[in-house]
DNA sequence: ATTGACATATTGTATTACAAATGAGAAGTG
DNA sequence: CACTTCTCATTTGTAATACAATATGTCAAT
């Protein structure tokens, strides 16, 4: 999973600093170790340790200054729709609380998503919702199929219709919010009609133009999410 | 306003070729320079171009590979949500479609961030808000005051007390879209009164606790906005 | 035509050296 | 004593050099 092989050494460094980095190690004891001590640490060159640090800073974790050394940011200066970031929170968060704020994100994103598309999608871009939905119902009907990886093209192929480029770049962030999803929802296996039904419907709104539906289509969609987990974290709590 | 100044060489290196890739000057020619060549153009070290190499690659801009140089990523990979980016993105583009996106982006993230800000805001949240709205009165009548900044302080106050760290991280993306807008509104002076009084029925429905009206109420007040984008994008086109 | 070996260009890594910034403490001064 | 100034030490910033690793294309041999 973690694949930190056929990295280049700066690469490695940059994981293991970033995973280290959001999981606390270094927010509140004695600082960041300066350069020259991380060369020992980790046995590379200062050029490779310059390296990472400099992709860190990029992300938004840490700056550095002469004399003063190198700090950890904030958590609110972390730039969260980075794909390495956002890894990083997931190996070291309880995922159920994430997980919340993944939907309500979904749910801000999603529905507007959907209402774009049906303004301003092209044909072609609706025929590619389309074929996502088939897939949806052709894995339903044959378990060898991944629905999960249908459910995923469906969702991503609206953002792409929304022909905008700030909605489309929540791409992989709606991909690990589903990702994440899959790990907690059991699907309830009389209820793929179900979904792939509410599915439908809001691809329906969009072919047929009608942006208002398909944002309360959507809507209802991940409300349905919203609800289960809330009830999973209140089980939870109960314990 | 650019402020090149104060900053080590590698930064420097790094606005200047990330203002450059974004703004597609590498895009469909002769490719990228090789770093060798890049220290002759910029008269700098390989350790300096290498360290704004990775930093461009942290953004998603560009990548880098043995013998194969260095190659821009297409546009659907760029982290959006970086600061750098998204300033590099407005220095080059025509704003007032950017403006759009913009606008949509908003109208996606905060009437849900109004909305969350009712159920889960603390008193104390709601306080900023409130401050923030205080804020707005004050300069309506007093025109050495910014309306603008405190315009700008009501909207992110909402985004904190939403509670959701991704929502939240939207908060430069939000200053930023309300910047650009101000170069386009002409704020209709008569009408500042009224649009405090919007602003201020979004406060009350958050602190009344009613997600509902607060989600309604904030997406009423960037649809006028958005109205306002459209018909400008109508005038220039119709010139 | 396919394969294999080799030359070649480009990034990857290490090392060394010195410059620049800055914070802390010493030294000096009223 | 209070305050300023200077010096020094620490840490990052920049440069230069050298070689390793990697992949691409070429050319030859089968």
């Amino acid at each position: 999973m973690a694949l930190i092989e056929n990295l280049n050494l700066s690469d490695k460094v940059t994981q293991e600093l970033g995973r280290a980095i959001i999981s606390g190690e270094y927010s509140n004891d004695s600082g960041f170790p300066s350069e020259a001590k991380m060369c020992e640490d980790y046995g590379v060159s200062r050029t490779s340790i310059r390296e990472a640090v400099k992709m860190l800073g990029a992300k938004g974790l840490i700056t550095s200054r002469p004399r003063k050394g190198i700090v950890v940011e904030p958590a609110s200066k972390w730039n969260l729709y980075d794909t390495s970031v956002l890894k990083w929170m997931l190996e070291s968060s309880p995922s159920l609380f994430v997980l919340r704020e993944f939907l309500q994100m979904r749910m801000a994103i999603e529905p507007q998503a959907a209402a774009l598309a049906a303004q301003f999608a092209t044909d072609e871009q609706i025929k590619q919702i389309e074929q996502a939905l088939k897939g949806m119902e052709a894995a339903g009907s044959d378990p060898t199929l991944s629905l999960h990886e249908a459910d995923i093209a469906f969702h991503t192929s609206i953002l792409a219709a929304s022909n905008n480029r700030f909605i489309l770049q929540l791409r992989d962030f709606v991909s690990t919010a589903l990702n994440v999803s899959i790990q907690h929802t059991t699907p309830a296996k009389g209820s793929i009609k179900a979904i792939i039904e509410e599915h439908d419907k809001v691809y329906r709104a969009i072919s047929l133009r009608q942006p208002e539906r398909a944002k309360s289509m959507t809507a209802y969609l991940i409300d349905e999410a919203i609800i289960f987990i809330d009830a999973e974290i209140a089980k939870q709590e109960q314990k």
